[in-house]
DNA sequence: ATTTTAGTTCATTTAATTGCGAACAAAAAA
DNA sequence: TTTTTTGTTCGCAATTAAATGAACTAAAAT
């Protein structure tokens, strides 16, 4: 492939990481500005850099990298003499990512426990249901943990 | 505990599960109508009753009522005689639920090496990190697919 | 000491989403 | 045939979210 081709491919890519992200509850600016960091060659950007990247304001970045630093998906380093932060992405493992899985699925656990602990009548059609839902839960569940420890024995 | 007081925790659960579908995309209206034919005794709610019930418009509701049709999560019966709609709840079994984060992993999977690919040195930084995580995520979605037979064997 | 750099904060503007009401349609009832 | 019931559709208004610009701060450079 071409250089400018490739080029071109990462800058649409980074627009396409920009929409999968926002599903994840980022805004617009912030998932694109987590594209570029996880996309481009250039792996390192400092703030003007990204303003300048992106077109976009600098409060738009500011508000942006401090919540994709809370967040944890990236970070910044700096060097010695240089005022600037260089931001750059960081790489989460399965672990985390099945932690988040499990965290979600925990919370939905909780709410169909609340919901038949209202019920009046415990086998009502949708407590049913619930309760079978949540067993299957509960199973998914266990076996995430064993996942887990599963996968950080095989290295 | 009383009933009174029963009914009204049902009403803040119904609230509470509104704000939790809206994460997973719903919009705050069709959110808290899900909840509600997931909580309250009643399991089947007419277009009116819920219109009365949520204190909506009748488009607000005709409009509700349809996403949660096609996103699959209620359903409606009809009464010989009857003309109207009656709305229930349908519930996923978790094979769905697994299913649904298998796809998005996948999706995850996908972007990942589209990443790698378009990288100038496939040794670099983020390109390293990013196979450590493709493989871990491998891993996981191949364990998926067992979770799912086993818990169909299971029973 | 003052100017520049590297950002942050906050009030405002812009844009997108959400919900509403009025008009409409199709079937059933009167 | 006309009226009522049971919804749907569509343009508009209100709300909410996102991005901006201007003013500001703290540290470094001149």
């Amino acid at each position: 492939m071409e250089e400018s081709e490739r080029i071109k491919k990462q800058r649409e890519l980074i627009e396409r990481i920009g929409r999968n992200n926002e599903r994840d509850g980022f805004q617009p600016v912030t998932a694109r500005i987590l594209g570029l960091l996880m996309v481009m060659d250039k792996e390192e950007y400092t703030f003007d850099e990204i303003v300048d990247e992106m077109q976009i304001s600098k409060s738009s970045a500011s508000n942006a990298l401090r919540n994709l630093e809370l967040r944890g998906v990236i970070e910044y380093v700096t060097y010695p003499g240089d005022r600037k932060r260089y931001f750059r992405f960081v790489s989460g493992d399965i672990n985390e990512i099945i932690a988040e899985i499990e965290k979600r699925m925990q919370q939905k656990l909780h709410i169909m426990q609340q919901i038949i602990e209202l019920k009046k009548n415990p086998n009502s059609r949708n407590a049913k249901f619930l309760k079978n839902v949540l067993e299957g839960i509960n199973f998914f569940i266990e076996n995430l943990e064993k996942l887990k420890t599963e996968y950080k024995d095989k290295r």
